[in-house]
DNA sequence: CTAGATACGTCAATATGGCTGACATAAAAT
DNA sequence: ATTTTATGTCAGCCATATTGACGTATCTAG
């Protein structure tokens, strides 16, 4: 209990600080409330398809980096084996997805969204889009570019998977607009 | 499949414009993949202690709002009684929460965290806290402001519950430092 | 060519954390 | 006195995660 680098502050102070700083309650409830919302906005929708959030992050980078193997989409999300293999079973039972065995790697399975699929990510980035861009109504360019900073920021670089390195790289090559 | 307001752009074009203005693939993903390592902050310390991402949050808010009811925290959380149940029993039993009956409404539990759960609580806000200072380095004070201002606006506002309203509320009145 | 490593699929068992429905108790409100 | 409210709890279901084991196809190394 003792080990932690932050000492408890007294109780009730939310400003209280140590010597690396106040804890940032603000930005920790904010980042719950506003993700819980968030993923909110999609949850809805996928019920009427049967399907759940792992469907939803199964589809969306399928669909996003086509031709991703299990494997790597094993990194991304970060499940076992097991856990994809049911819920991307599905998405190719019902024709979500399809699979191609790989060209030079034959025992690889390289997986694409089919149209069916990509309309179905594209209804829920509609929404998830409708919320950012809600949101980022009347920032100024360097506001916005600020937003996307913090977050890039916050991710792990450590072991970036195939997908993560294509993102970070990807959005430091492009100005946000 | 054809309702959406968002018209599924071109496959593999992430600047595909509708009238609603491009699909923020960008702020999407950096969501997911922020969000996923600012939790696995905590749930390496939660794992320690034989505590999953509830009880982190069940004892998080009740650390924060002291006093708040059974009835507070389903709403703030959005589960059922019964899932609340099981982890606030743990945390009760493990002596991380005590319970006081309301002063007007004897029917109430008013939820108080100890010494022990205050301590969980910094320690596991500690290292989402490195985090986020380790994210903003380096940001001026406009930069900063916007972040917070970006994470409330994507919050809905229909119905806040009493917590997510105090949240709100203190934020609008204190100034990003 | 054979041996081993790799990519993937799958079976079985288990845990967590959600859910619904039903019912009980104490205390407040009418 | 009755009803409503705040809470607790029992029983069971579902989705999604886990580990471990094993099978098969295919690639790679010797």
């Amino acid at each position: 209990m003792g080990s932690g680098t932050h000492p408890a502050d007294a109780a009730g102070d939310p400003a209280a600080a140590s010597e690396t700083g106040p804890l940032r309650w603000d930005i920790i409830e904010l980042l719950f409330f506003a993700y819980r919302d968030f993923v909110g906005d999609a949850d809805h929708v996928l019920e009427a398809f049967g399907f759940g959030r792992a469907h939803h992050r199964v589809i969306h980078f399928v669909h996003r980096y086509p031709g991703l193997t299990v494997a790597d989409l094993l990194e991304v999300l970060r499940i076992t084996k097991q856990s994809l293999g049911r819920v991307l079973k599905q998405l190719l039972d019902e024709e979500y997805i399809v699979q191609r065995a790989g060209d030079q790697d034959r025992r690889q399975r390289l997986l694409f969204a089919t149209a069916k699929g990509e309309a179905l990510v594209a209804k829920l980035a509609g929404l998830q889009t409708d919320r950012i861009t809600r949101a980022l109504r009347g920032f100024d360019r360097s506001e916005t570019e600020a937003v996307g900073r913090f977050l890039r920021a916050m991710i792990d670089r450590d072991d970036p998977d195939k997908v993560l390195e294509q993102l970070l790289d990807h959005n430091r090559s492009v100005a946000e607009d």
